[in-house]
RNA sequence: GGUGGGGUGGCUGAGCGGUUGAAAGCGGCAGUCUUGAAAACUGUUGUGGGGGUUUCCUCCACCGAGAGUUCGAAUCUCUCCCCCACCGCCA
């Protein structure tokens, strides 16, 4: 969430910010409850003051065995006082706590303003492969491969659920093993595995609520929900923990399940595997000093690169506009693979800065001395896919196929695949 | 699921109705001593918020969370949450 002083002090930024979003989000309401929590504030604070003074003479005269019933009756007043101001205190503190969790974090200068075709392309890497045949989706080599029972997925569970047989099985399990190796062994991050169920806490921590919830699996009898993404469990990691500046900065990727009810995305992408309620990711999350976090925004999304451009995958990486980054994002790369069986880039990876905006939420700092004094900030968090793997499965099938109906397995997973080459062997 | 014991500052841990924001110890920081270090000694050391004459002053809040009793609550009452131990069940 924002700074309270910050929005008062920067109204037209923040408003400014709500616009490039577009988002209509009544900012003088709150001001205006600011602006009458703090006369309240004053008010009852005086009143407490004069309370804590009386006491200390009601304290005094009982030691001195004096009568003190005088002074005690005329406090019974101001108790009262106190207590009417405690009430509207609350309501108004409530209700901004509220309206301070609904408004989104500002852009950064560099993000495009305007709606989703302002997104900008920031460079393209490798070249869509070419076929002497007419390629199929992977919904078709899928199914001739009897590598994944889509069938079957809904039988057990419902639509848009997925199942992996065979090798297409062990393709996820390869793919899992080889993106958690290369940022654990190459770009330093710290393997975590994370708890697939969190909290109404840690869900409030990183945004995902209030805003999000009806996007959520829920279990409603213990209130605990069913992870989006590994940026939750993980970035809680810190949550209500002041972190020492020289642990910082710290690099943690994690595999899990994700689970999105994609509520409201009926009819858009729901063919085969590209909008499904739990697939497979590997994420990288970050926390480090706010000095770095654009630095290190550009070095995460190198580490996601790297996943594709080691599995061979054409991609382009997308600079997303104002109204296209999530709620908690100041700035957002998007990297889309290239499918070729269904000609269409896929959105594989997300890679954010949240500069201090799930850290105010989840109160995650950091001490560090500084001109000579100690204190203590809020430390930035990012964090992005590296990568998401159905549809990375999927870029994988339709730029690999051959003539014949297999698969090629790109050369950096054959050592996690007992050395095949292609799918089935030939 | 059952029974018992707990949640106090960076940590250990006292306090169980009235100068207690909180003893003591450890740790941290600064100083004295020393060629340097250690030891010893001395001082200092929480967070958040409001106001101001804004390298400082002042007020308020905070002893798991919330409510209550009281002139006054870390201390008494209630509700909830969490942790630990043992037992049961179990991959």
């Amino acid at each position: 969430m924002l700074d309270l002083r910050f929005i008062r002090e920067n109204a037209q930024a923040v408003r400014q910010a709500l616009q490039n979003r577009n988002l209509q989000i009544d900012l003088d309401t709150l001001l205006s409850a600011d602006a009458r929590r703090r006369q309240v504030l004053g008010e009852v604070e005086a009143l407490r003051a004069e309370k804590n003074k009386a006491n200390d003479q009601i304290s005094s005269l009982l030691k001195e065995k004096k009568d003190a019933s005088q002074k005690i009756g005329s406090m019974k007043e101001i108790a009262a006082r106190i207590d009417a101001l405690e009430e509207e205190l609350k309501g108004l503190d409530s209700k901004l706590d509220a309206a301070l969790l609904t408004i989104p974090n500002i852009p950064h200068s560099s993000v495009p303003v305007g709606d989703p075709s302002h997104n900008a392309v920031v460079r393209t890497w490798g070249e869509a492969p070419r076929f002497d045949f007419k390629p199929a989706t992977h919904v078709e080599l899928a199914e001739r491969l009897d590598i994944i029972d889509l069938p079957r997925a809904t039988k057990i569970t419902g639509s848009n659920f997925i199942l992996f047989k065979g090798w297409g099985a062990r393709l996820e399990r390869a793919l899992i093993n080889f993106m958690l190796d290369l940022h654990t062994k190459k770009h330093g991050y710290t393997e975590i595995f994370p708890p697939f169920l969190v909290n109404r806490a840690s869900m409030t921590g990183t945004g995902q609520l209030p805003k999000l919830e009806e996007d959520m699996y829920r279990l409603k009898d213990d209130d605990l929900f069913l992870i989006p993404t590994a940026e939750v469990p993980v970035t809680n990691i810190f949550r209500d923990d002041v972190l020492d500046e020289a642990q910082l900065p710290v690099y943690y990727t994690a595999y899990t399940a994700c689970f999105r009810r994609e509520a409201g995305s009926y009819g858009k992408d729901t063919k085969g595997l590209t909008r499904v309620h739990q697939f497979d990711k590997v994420e990288m999350v970050k926390f480090v000093k706010p000095e770095d976090s654009y630095d290190e925004l550009e070095k995460l999304l190198g580490d996601a690169e790297d996943v594709l451009q080691l599995l061979g995958l054409p991609y382009r990486v997308v600079a997303l506009s104002t109204q296209d980054i999530s709620f908690a994002a100041s700035k957002c790369y998007d990297l889309e693979a290239y499918a070729a069986g269904v000609g269409r880039w896929l959105e594989v990876s997300s890679c954010s800065n949240f500069e201090n905006f799930q850290a105010r939420r989840a109160n995650i700092r950091f001490r560090r001395v500084k001109d000579g004094k100690k204190v203590t900030e809020y430390v930035h968090t990012l964090n992005g896919s590296g990568v998401a793997l159905a549809r990375t499965v999927i870029a994988i099938m339709e730029n690999y196929q051959q003539k014949d109906g297999s698969i090629m397995i790109p050369q950096c997973l054959r050592p996690y695949v007992d050395g095949r080459e292609s799918i089935p062997s030939s």
